[in-house]
RNA sequence: GGAGAUAUGGCAGAGUGGUCGAAUGCGGUAGUCUUGAAAACUAUUGUGCGGCAACGUACCGGGGGUUCGAAUCCCUCUAUCUCCGCCA
């Protein structure tokens, strides 16, 4: 959530920075403004009052020492009232910061100024372009056709298991998945992040951190026994490591790397939009976090998409690149990338990738600070970005390398599939 | 799942009602000494909130209670450890 300080002094600036995520801020800003107001008046109104109590608390210990405990039992009295009017100011001080964390909750993080204005995803601003959009022999056919033909994923299975969205992979389809993700992790590593392997579920307090919660627990599985959430991303449980850290400057950067299954609920889209591959409930995700300098992270951020375009290049994808407009960007997103592979049976473009920095919206929700060289402590910036998501990257693949004799391996993959055709 | 124990600063570890934001040791930082380093010595070293600052205030796993006053007493939750059961 964006920092208290920041729009207590810079809310004129804010409330027109979030009006590129068509955001209307005007309101609750000053209601936040007003009621932080109160909170500090209070605070330091009850401060005065503890003082005093304090300061009579430990002249009774001292008059019950020397033995003037007459004196000290006409002290007690005096505290009482005090006392009242402490845990008054107290519940309203307590009313009134969760009133206002309700607020912050409430607003999105302020769109970097580089952020283009729009409403819908045709706002969208294509930024770069490459690989050729080849020409499909006349039978090509969609993904979903040739994954049954070639018996590599069974849609109809994974429904009789658990339902629409979970699909099988079998023989040569199991193995491109694990190929591709080998293959994900060995170039993340070489672009030297570190890979871990996180819990699949988290509690509430990690999608507090991450910005899932609250509000968007929709989107997410959730175990109710033990309030546990199945992860949408390996962002949140990667990211909330770093919840309640102080990291040393030197330590910076911070990259990390993890492959995880990701489950989204995903509710109400129907129709082509979500055949085959396009739209899962569970698929599997490779997943790069930063943690950075603020000064540092939109360098980062430019490391990052190059690192996703390489990735598309050595898979021999015609993509493109976009700069969300405001209309289109995440709630806690400041400036966002989304990637997209051309799918040409399906004569669509697929977002396969989408990296963002948060700078300290999650950060200042996480409590992940350092120590700036004023020793003081400053949130960090976080980011992250795909790279990649599987499904439609399979998709892809399918349909962009069908030849009449089957499905060729684009050559940087062959060494994780071992095989160089699917047919 | 059953029984017991524990939870204190970066780490180790004292502290069982007032003088405790907390001894001591290790670690970190700065300095003295040294050509330099080590050792030794000296100082300093948690976080949040309010305040220009002085300073005030809160935090000893989380929440609640008793008390004029709680790290310390009570209740509750959670986590960890040991033993038993079960299991991969």
């Amino acid at each position: 959530m964006i920092e208290l300080n920041n729009i207590r002094e810079n809310h004129k600036e804010i409330i027109k920075r979030l009006k590129i995520k068509n955001f209307d801020g005007e309101k609750l800003i000053s209601e936040l403004i007003d009621l932080d107001k109160k909170k500090r008046e209070i605070q330091t109104e009850n401060d005065a009052l503890l003082n005093k109590r304090n300061t009579i608390s430990k002249e009774i210990g001292n008059l019950f020492k020397s033995g003037k405990s007459e004196e000290a039992n006409a002290l007690k009295n005096e505290t009482k009232s005090l006392n009242d009017n402490i845990q008054e100011l107290k519940d309203s001080f307590s009313e009134l910061e969760s009133k206002i964390a309700e607020i912050l909750y409430q607003i999105p993080n302020i769109p970097n100024a580089d952020v283009p204005l729009g409403k819908t995803p045709e706002d969208n601003l294509t930024i770069f372009e490459n690989g050729e959009i080849q020409e499909l022999p006349e039978n090509a056919k969609p993904h979903w056709e040739l994954a049954k033909e070639l018996d590599l994923i069974d849609f109809d299975l994974g429904v009789k298991i658990t339902g629409a969205g979970f699909p099988v992979y079998k023989g040569k389809g199991a193995k491109l998945q694990r190929a591709l993700i080998n293959f994900f992790l060995d170039e993340a590593e070489t672009a030297g992040y570190n890979e871990v392997i996180p819990p699949l579920l988290v509690n509430e307090e990690s999608g507090f951190g991450t910005g899932q919660l609250p509000d968007k627990e929709g989107q997410m599985y959730h175990a109710t026994e033990d309030n546990f959430y199945l992860i949408p991303t390996a962002e949140v449980p990667v990211t909330n490591i770093f919840r309640d850290v102080i990291i040393k400057k030197e330590d910076f950067p911070q990259k990390l790397t993890a492959y995880t299954p990701c489950f989204r609920r995903e509710a109400g889209s129907y129709g082509k939009d979500v055949r085959g591959l396009n739209r899962l409930h569970q698929f599997d995700k490779v997943e790069i976090v930063q943690v950075q300098h603020p000064k540092n992270s939109y360098k980062a951020l430019d490391e990052m998409i190059e690192h996703i375009k390489n990735l598309l290049e050595k898979l021999e994808l015609p993509y493109r690149i976009l700069k969300l407009c405001g209309g289109d960007l995440g709630f806690t997103a400041a400036i966002t990338y989304d990637f997209e592979v051309f799918s040409a049976a399906q004569e669509k473009w697929l977002e396969v990738s989408s990296v963002s920095n948060f700078e300290t919206y999650q950060a200042n929700r996480l409590k992940l600070r350092f120590k700036n060289e004023a020793g003081k402590t400053e949130l960090a910036h976080t980011l992250n970005g795909s790279a990649l998501a599987l499904p439609r990257i399979v998709a892809a693949l399918l349909e962009n390398h069908q030849t009449e004799n089957g499905i060729k391996i684009p050559k940087a993959l062959i060494p994780y599939t071992k095989f160089d055709t699917i047919n």
